[in-house]
DNA sequence: TCGATCCTAAACCTTCCGGTTGACAATCCC
DNA sequence: GGGATTGTCAACCGGAAGGTTTAGGATCGA
């Protein structure tokens, strides 16, 4: 089962909330990365930067380890699994509203929906008619 | 490819940072829900109840008709999906850490890492020895 | 040793968040 | 009509977010 009240996943959501925070992210996909690269692409002064580093931190998806005076930053996905766990728990609910813009669109054409496929999508919480 | 800087993800993200609105995501994935449905099991006010609706509207997780004095909102699970393809484009990283798990159980253990299947995982960025 | 580099700390500012209360509009129903 | 129900609006509040600037500590390297 997938918890609602679960404070990491709080931290975890608010830290990709940011599109400057999930840049880093997409930078860290790809190694790691110095506080200062981390800032590069972004337009804001380096203390913005840290900030940013500290929320990605209480959200465990970024670890850091000091080497001299550069700090380096390693992406640590392991709390995109419980965000991803998260959101599919609805995936039947978006591909029902995939089903429904096939319909739709399939009787602006006068044809039959596309039937679907073998592991049959049950209609869960059918709509009173 | 999945876009960083998107403001969609933005409103989205920040919606499910909230553990009331996911409790009420839960509650519309089991069907239409009225304000004070929504807000029964949540020991808040109602107007507290109806900002946040607003928050999920404003995300497009929810859409509200009116009818009579009550308003009924509606699960839109279209904006989770973005969501899931943002957060896993980053499986493999999740993964990768898991065969690391898997390798140090099995160094514990004395015994060789369980194989990788088919399609071979790369190490992209080797760390210097 | 001494300047340059990397980064954090602290103070400050503005805006947003999350909650409240109080008032009221609209609707339902007796 | 008139009370009960449903929900919003507006004002307010404390605190968190997100940014800045200024200062300074630690390290590197010539």
């Amino acid at each position: 089962m997938v918890l609602d009240r679960t404070p990491a996943l709080d931290h975890v959501f608010h830290a990709l909330a940011h599109p400057a925070r999930r840049t880093m992210l997409r930078a860290l996909a790809h190694g790691e990365r110095t506080i200062t690269d981390l800032g590069g692409p972004l337009r804001m002064s380096l203390p913005a930067v840290s900030k940013h580093v500290r929320v990605l931190e209480k959200a465990r998806l970024v670890r850091r380890r000091v080497v001299g005076r550069t700090h380096i930053c390693r992406l640590e996905a392991q709390p995109l699994k419980q965000a991803t766990d998260w959101t599919m728990s609805y995936r039947e609910h978006w591909e029902r509203s995939f089903d429904a813009l096939d319909t739709l669109l399939a009787e602006m054409q006068g044809i039959a929906p596309t039937p679907t496929p073998a592991p049959t999508r049950k209609r869960r919480h059918p709509r009173a008619k």
